[in-house]
DNA sequence: AGCACGCCGACT
DNA sequence: GTCGGCGTGCTC
């Protein structure tokens, strides 16, 4: 007989803690799914963290009661409790949220039912019946000088089953997805498995597609939140199982099942969505290096435009820097211009379009190409204001402003989603003449269509991917030439090749440039620099133009001279002075009440109590509290409270934060506490 | 989080 | 007299 430790499947911190149950099999390990009686009787799920051959001390005297249910099956990997573990610690959450993420179906209280697993279906544009010997039927490319120094770089820890991260700095069509396959080769045919993340994966068809013909259908499983909940458990079980060599997947696939990891691929590294936005807020580059030390397994990031902290830590030895410089097919990167807007707009052009890049695109047309256009904003009009009084229609539910949407006619929270209509005066002061102002994607595709009358338009953004497999249809019109100009979200930047496009234009780069964020410098840097990448892949070298209000910003000065160097050394003394990441950490704390004196009190105790603890000399580094900008989200109220853990606090601070979220959590519960650490955004 | 135990108001 | 309000307190 064992005793095991038992973390029970409960949304609460006061039972983030282990229970000690019997169990009849000696063979019982960590990770082992559970089925036991709790608090009245009552089964519960759960899973094993530890096993004993005796009960703890604390224990004596009291009846420890038995397991009653084993679930092999549903078993987490042998890696998932001392990730979990870290994850606890790392990003402020209960260890049951942790290991949940390594967990089927994102929940243990519903059994996923035993079903027949079916292959998922082989996408349309690949050719059909030749998947039975991948290998031979399609034929390995050569690698590029680049790509086999980079490749020779990274062989020997694959093949000597040593653990090594690297940064792969490739520039847009260097070749990266043919590095991460041999490198997954190489790992197979050792017996390992490999994963693959891509920031979304709706938008990477074309890479499952490639993978696909490389080692076949059957060998290469997908992970990601689109899959119902049982084509999620049959891929989940499939992994564990070993009947799939290699998992490509977003952020979650970070956790697949596998036993025996050779290789883990983060393709656009710098991209926003690896950072998980729900509990538990994890950073899926740091869960793929705990996961690689456990496995000796090897960790690339890639990405044109590594992200400033990724690079810092190139640079300071903890990854091994890898470069792919040129183009595979070595076409020049186009021009990047930038249109100021000022000038423009004192000459007497109030269009979206400068004329800059109003004659580019005419010209890539009459000659027979495409053009791209970027608008980091859906929506017709991103405000609706009242002419007579200023007052603006804000959301109800979360206090944002409400972005009209022509089409259907109705106001739009892109927060929360909230919708409602449009009255025909104005709440406050009975005013008739409402207006909108600004600009989004849909009223984009209605301007361009007036300016280029001739040309065929598609829009491409949340609101016109909604459907199934609508996103990539678009996508497909627009790569087979049934469309000439495609206008989207920063969603078409993402690591499309479509050799017809002769010119890219970025409608408003300011806009993320304003946000009040740290990281608005590199994130518009970044996507200048994808955008850029979207324009001249076939054969005539391409153009970007960059519309702006500040054209001697340094991001987007440096980003038109592709100087990503410049840029990152600019960023990095700048972060270095204000001590923002990779300079500290940043634990965003997040007070939640339905009552709105008990959330500011909450918050407010709080950071008493950190400074308590933490001493005088953290209090340079502890921001608020302040109301978060979305005060109030459905019925909580919400007060923010920034602690900046600086490098030589880090340890300490987030001891500290840890015990305090815990204590106040359990303490009361009219309110409790959030932490995210490096939350993807500040807002 | 659940669920029990536990002491005070309006009901068959 | 009893059903039930949700305030503390425990769960191996």
């Amino acid at each position: 007989m064992k005793y095991v430790d038992v973390i029970i499947d409960a949304k609460s911190d006061h039972v983030d803690t282990l229970f000690t149950y019997t169990s009849e099999n000696d063979e019982i390990g960590e990770g082992r799914k559970v089925s036991i009686p709790f608090s009245g009787g009552k089964l519960r799920g759960g899973y094993v963290l530890a096993v004993n051959d005796l009960p703890p001390e604390a224990l004596s005297g009291k009846t420890v009661k038995s397991i009653v249910e084993e679930n092999e099956e549903e078993s987490l990997p042998s890696d998932a409790v001392s990730i979990a573990m870290w994850m606890r610690r790392r990003y402020f959450c209960r260890t049951f949220d942790a290991l949940r993420c390594f967990a089927p179906s994102g929940t243990v209280s519903k059994r996923g039912k035993k079903r027949v697993p079916k292959s998922p279906e082989f996408p349309a544009y690949t050719r059909n019946g030749e998947t039975d010997a991948p290998n031979e039927t399609f034929p390995v490319p050569d690698l590029t000088e680049e790509q086999a120094a980079a490749f020779a770089e990274v062989l020997p820890f694959i093949a000597q089953k040593k653990f090594a991260s690297f940064l792969l700095h490739g520039v847009t069509g260097s070749g990266k997805t043919e590095l991460y396959m041999r490198l997954c080769a190489e790992a197979m045919s050792r017996g390992r498995k490999a994963i693959v993340l891509v920031p979304e994966i709706s938008l990477t068809p074309q890479m499952i597609a490639r993978f696909m013909m490389r080692f076949g259908e059957e060998r290469v499983a997908t992970l990601h939140s689109k899959l119902s909940q049982g084509e999620r458990f049959d891929e989940w079980i499939r992994i564990k199982e070993g009947r799939a060599d290699v998992v490509i997947g977003a952020r979650s696939a970070v956790f697949a099942p596998f036993e025996n990891i050779g290789a883990i691929i983060v393709d656009e590294e710098h991209e926003t969505t690896y950072k998980s936005d729900m509990t538990p807020k994890y950073d899926t580059i740091e869960v793929a290096l705990k996961r690689a030390t456990r496995h000796n397994a090897v960790v690339l990031l890639g990405s044109a435009t590594p992200s400033v902290v990724s690079n810092y830590r190139a640079q300071n030895g903890l990854y091994r820097k890898l470069q792919l410089t040129k183009r595979y097919n070595t076409s020049q990167m186009p021009e990047i211009r930038i249109a100021d807007m000022r000038t423009e707009l004192a000459n007497g052009n109030r269009s979206i379009y400068s004329v800059l890049l109003h004659s580019g695109i005419s010209k890539a047309l009459s000659d027979g190409g495409q053009a791209i256009l970027f608008l980091n904003r859906r929506g017709y009009s991103p405000f609706v204001v009242c002419r007579e009084c200023g007052y603006t229609f804000r959301c109800p539910e979360c206090g944002l402003t409400y972005t009209w949407h022509k089409k259907e006619s109705r106001l739009v929270c892109h927060f929360c989603g909230h919708s409602a209509k449009l009255p025909e005066q104005c709440p406050d002061c009975g005013g008739a003449h409402l207006r909108h102002f600004g600009i989004g994607t849909e009223k984009a595709e209605e301007l361009t269509r007036e300016a280029f009358p001739d040309a065929r338009i598609v829009r491409l953004d949340l609101d016109t991917s909604g459907g199934k497999g609508s996103g990539e249809r678009i996508l497909n019109d627009f790569a087979n030439r049934k469309a000439d100009i495609l206008i989207g979200t920063q969603m078409v930047a993402k690591g499309l090749d479509f050799t017809g496009v002769r010119i890219v234009g970025i409608l408003a780069a300011d806009i993320g440039l304003n946000i009040a964020d740290f990281r608005s410098a590199e994130r518009t840097f970044q996507l200048i620099t994808q955008a850029a990448g979207r324009a001249g892949r076939g054969e005539e070298r391409g153009e970007v133009v960059v519309q702006t209000y500040s054209p001697d910003h340094y991001a987007i000065q440096l980003a038109t001279e592709y100087n990503y160097n410049k840029f990152y050394d600019n960023e990095l003394l700048l972060r270095r002075t204000m001590e923002y990441p990779p300079f500290s950490d940043i634990a965003q704390i997040t007070s939640l009440s339905e009552d709105a004196n008990v959330a500011y009190n909450g918050a407010e105790a709080f950071r008493k109590a950190f400074l308590e603890t933490a001493g005088k000399e953290a209090e340079p580094y502890v921001l608020g509290p302040q109301p978060a900008v979305i005060a109030k989200l459905g019925k909580d109220y919400r007060w923010r409270l920034y602690v900046k853990m600086v490098s030589h606090r880090r340890g300490i601070d987030a001891q500290i934060l840890g015990d305090l979220r815990r204590n106040f959590n359990t303490a009361r519960n009219d309110f409790h506490i959030i932490i995210d650490v490096n939350p993807f955004s500040l807002i």
